[in-house]
DNA sequence: CCAGACGTTGTT
DNA sequence: GTCTGG
DNA sequence: CCAGACGTTGTT
DNA sequence: GTCTGG
């Protein structure tokens, strides 16, 4: 699964590697986005742009925005039909800009704490989660509520030795085909487990077990003791 | 008919 | 909102 | 995902 | 043990 990432560029970066309209005004590196904190959502539609989303997809049906907690990602293989994801699936699909995401792996024969690694692409660039949005409006007038979902798939070789689920990887082309596609087969082709081999993993300090800590220190390699 | 759920992951 | 269970 | 709380009444 | 908050 996916429950924290990075996204490390600056906003020039970023509009350059999205190819977004203009640099986000608000944008700062971060380097341990956790569940229920705001993060940039490139949404469908003919804007390019990055807008601010909690994560954790609060469905518009609810009655409470606290559920939204517990949906930080979907089943690719199963969000087309489920009730707090059809609708987003069909016509509310994102991109969430990353540069890594963190899994937490209990060693083999020892106890305690579970070791953070961490994971990104060979050549250090950024990519996108395959993600879904929705809109929550409040009870009276008050603004409405956007909030997304990170979908997951089966790992790929080198994920499987951590977990059991990855996020949904998405570069080039498949990232448009994720937007703007419109036939179910079309879009369910691209929630497959990325490539292994255009990846990497090390491990990292606990600091990023702490959710408020959001420095480069998150990502430091360290060595596992045996 | 109404009431109640609607989700994912891993299990320190 | 929509589906399932009672 | 992990960390931290987990409760009520009434009010200086 | 389980839920909420970040």
């Amino acid at each position: 699964m996916c429950g924290r990432f990075t996204i490390t560029i600056d906003a020039d970066s970023l509009q350059m590697a999205f190819d977004l309209e203009s640099a986000p005004p608000d944008w700062k590196p971060r380097y341990n986005v956790a569940p229920t904190q705001m993060v940039g959502v490139i949404r469908e539609g003919p804007r390019r742009l990055v807008e601010w989303m909690r994560w954790g997809l609060v469905p518009f049906w609810a009655k409470d925005p606290s559920v939204g907690s517990q949906l930080i990602n979907a089943r690719a293989e199963t969000a087309a039909e489920k009730p707090s994801f059809r609708r987003a699936f069909q016509a509310q699909r994102c991109l969430i800009p990353a540069d890594g995401f963190f899994e937490w792996k209990q060693e083999v024969g020892q106890k305690g704490p579970r070791q953070p690694y961490y994971f990104r692409m060979r050549d250090g660039r950024p990519f996108a989660f395959a993600g879904l949005w929705e809109r929550w409006q409040p009870e009276g007038a008050a603004e409405p509520l956007l909030s997304c979902t990170i979908l997951t798939c089966a790992p790929n070789t080198l994920l499987a030795q951590y977990h059991n689920r990855m996020p949904v990887l998405l570069r080039g082309e498949a990232m448009g085909g994720w937007l703007h596609g419109d036939s179910r087969a079309g879009l369910e082709a691209l929630l497959r487990p990325y490539p292994a081999e255009e990846m990497t993993a090390y491990a990292v300090s606990r600091l990023v077990n702490r959710a408020g800590v959001d420095t480069a220190e998150c990502i430091q390699k360290v060595e596992v003791s045996a």
